[in-house]
DNA sequence: GCTTTTCCTGACCGTATGGTCAAGAAAAGA
DNA sequence: TCTTTTCTTGACCATACGGTCAGGAAAAGC
């Protein structure tokens, strides 16, 4: 019992305001923008002073700089099952799954992304022409392994990652019309489970894929 | 020669001053999104000076109002080929291309509706809930009616409604990372022309569209 | 020609916002 | 214990924004 009321370390304290603020700010620049976004909204959802957040993060620029990131780097993760994948019906299924399911935990990340993307990446631009890139082009490669090795259709790697990327990320990004159209209830869990298996049996379908003998 | 020196007419200056504003808005819109979107900003865009938009349009939720009302009634019109078509092949190979078309000539509109319904749709959740779900509604009716009939496999409309939105909208709205990602050059017509291919088949392969016999 | 209505616009106003600062509280270090 | 560093925060500031308004210009109506 006495340990828990142990005065907070400095560490502590600073790791722990900082989650705070970014979880809080991520939330307020998706539903509001990064202009309709203030920082009293964000002071507020966090619970502390707005004076405070400028002490952790000198400007809105530099807070919104560290969301956007953050969430680029988790979608990155969320590709490792891609290459280790023996064929398309496997790591195509799974990243499928993978991206719904960010889509249904993450949906604010989403949003930030999009909204910075559609008008045109002033702050994460330079991720876009070298990390991004560089990821597309090494999983443009694999499809195209998949392809010479005959185990899907010789489609354009390009627009297949387009529509993989289109076609999850509109879970979130699209999230309230989704619930609108259906009923104003968010989707069940059972839903949830037709929506990916809707979306996985049309894209492997579409693109030939094969089972791998050895699976 | 004399005909074109005439003074504009009342009406001819008000239709040609509000689409002027429309049109500058619209761009601005999509560029800043509502909360960045200043009326400074699409004043200049227009080349009018500030108050006069403020003579034709009151407020600025009045103006977006418009501006996002005219997007919404131009998408309702690309789906008119969809209920006419005999089968899958022809009707949402139409649509496809339409939308695919609406996204490459009109991105600005799609990145401001996918703002808007991002933030929650508080300016047209009435049109979500009204207009936009009948459409659907009647969508996937014609939909059910072609997998009825042997013409495609029994998917789920729903879900195959959503990966047509998503794919073609992604286009316009991530019109930014594509450009990026294609060296920094917007998509040649002969890059479209392979995006709408690719779009095109992979989806009518993956729902196992059949031509129509008398097609 | 005279009156009425519509259009135009520079100057102005109240408010909200991002950001600053000084002064104190609390932990760390010695 | 005394000093140093980090953290906290109410009060404050300059700016930019949406919106107003009065007064004039220009068509329309008669």
């Amino acid at each position: 019992m006495t340990a828990s009321y142990r005065p907070l370390s400095r560490k502590d304290i600073r790791r722990e305001n900082e989650k705070l603020i970014l979880e809080a700010a991520e939330k307020v620049f998706a539903e509001a923008g990064f202009g309709g976004a203030t920082m009293q909204l964000i002071a507020d959802m966090a619970g502390l002073p707005k004076a405070n957040l400028h002490y952790y993060f000198p400007t809105k620029e530099s807070l919104y700089r560290q969301v956007v990131q953050a969430i680029f780097l988790d979608w990155l993760k969320a590709a490792d099952i891609f290459d280790a994948a023996p064929g398309p019906v496997e790591g195509l299924g799974a990243y499928i799954d993978a991206k719904m399911e960010i889509s249904r935990r993450h949906p604010a990340g989403s949003k930030v992304w999009a909204s910075e993307v559609m008008h045109r990446a002033p702050v994460i631009q330079d991720y876009l022409e070298t990390t991004l890139m560089e990821w597309t082009e090494g999983r443009m490669d694999v499809i195209r392994r998949w392809i010479a090795e005959g185990k899907m259709d010789p489609v354009d790697p390009r627009h297949l990652l387009y529509m993989l990327w289109a076609t999850t990320q509109h879970y979130a990004d699209f999230g309230h019309q989704i619930e609108t159209l259906n009923g104003g209830r968010p989707m069940s869990d059972a839903q949830w489970v037709a929506a990916k298996e809707s979306v996985k049996s049309i894209i492997l379908k579409g693109i030939g894929a094969r089972p791998s003998p050895d699976g």
